[in-house]
DNA sequence: TCCTAAAAAGTGTATATACACTTAATAGCC
DNA sequence: GGCTATTAAGTGTATATACACTTTTTAGGA
């Protein structure tokens, strides 16, 4: 017999999932390679460009902002540290952390501009 | 001075990257929690999808059809081999591996099929 | 035939992502 | 004040993702 529960298989070409998925990959491949000069990953860049605009936040509040879980925050925020671009300090709630934006990380925010709106403008023109 | 170079920070609000990216997160999350019964990620359900619509793909082809990178399909096929699902053999040149799905990986397929057609209702809906 | 260029794939390394679980601190209630 | 529920965050673990680099095999021309 052939492949009973297979039979509609051909509904998946529709996944809304896997459509999300792939548009992400490529124009995170196309930002990543603009951004790559500055060392910057794109989810990196969002959360730079996030607390240029709006000062420290919780890692909570930053990860509710940028649609990501709070523990994938809590990576990229160390990473972002080690780096120079992020300082992590207590709240006046000990149990918070507040992450700010550093000078230097300011800086390659600024310098990672240009690149960012030359992709941003292309893919703009696109649709 | 202040900030000199980030006076148009307020134009990454529009990121496209970032918002395809919340898009791919948020759907992941939604998907993967109706599949994790199947002990299925979102990119392997569509490995097995496509599999068993076109019969065994090389690596290369496979990757392009899912706009994945062939490093990151070389990883997932060798998860998915371990697990089962997939087996991996040569082609007739002997540099092209194929993947095939396997008896077992059709049958949680066709298993994890009702799931992921609810979650993919819904967010029909929602649109 | 041989030799080189191209094609297919794997490996090393690093970040991203998230769930399940744990820890620490605060808020409220009695 | 003390107890408990809630809140904020970190850790362990696993997969996803991709780039840079390497290896193996094939194709095609001199």
């Amino acid at each position: 017999m052939n492949d009973a529960g297979l039979k509609n298989i051909a509904q998946t070409r529709g996944c809304h999932c896997l459509a999300a998925r792939k548009r992400a990959r490529e124009l995170t491949r196309r930002y990543e390679a603009a951004l790559r000069p500055f060392k910057l990953r794109a989810t990196q860049f969002s959360v730079l460009a996030a607390l240029a605009q709006t000062g420290p936040l919780p890692v909570s509040k930053l990860a509710g902002i940028l649609g990501l879980e709070r523990t994938t925050l809590t990576r990229v925020a160390g990473v972002m540290g080690r780096d120079g671009r992020l300082s992590i300090t207590q709240g006046d709630d000990e149990r918070v952390r507040m992450l700010h934006i550093t000078t230097a990380g300011k800086r390659v925010l600024a310098e990672a501009l240009p690149a960012w709106r030359r992709v941003q403008n292309e893919v703009s023109k696109e649709e």
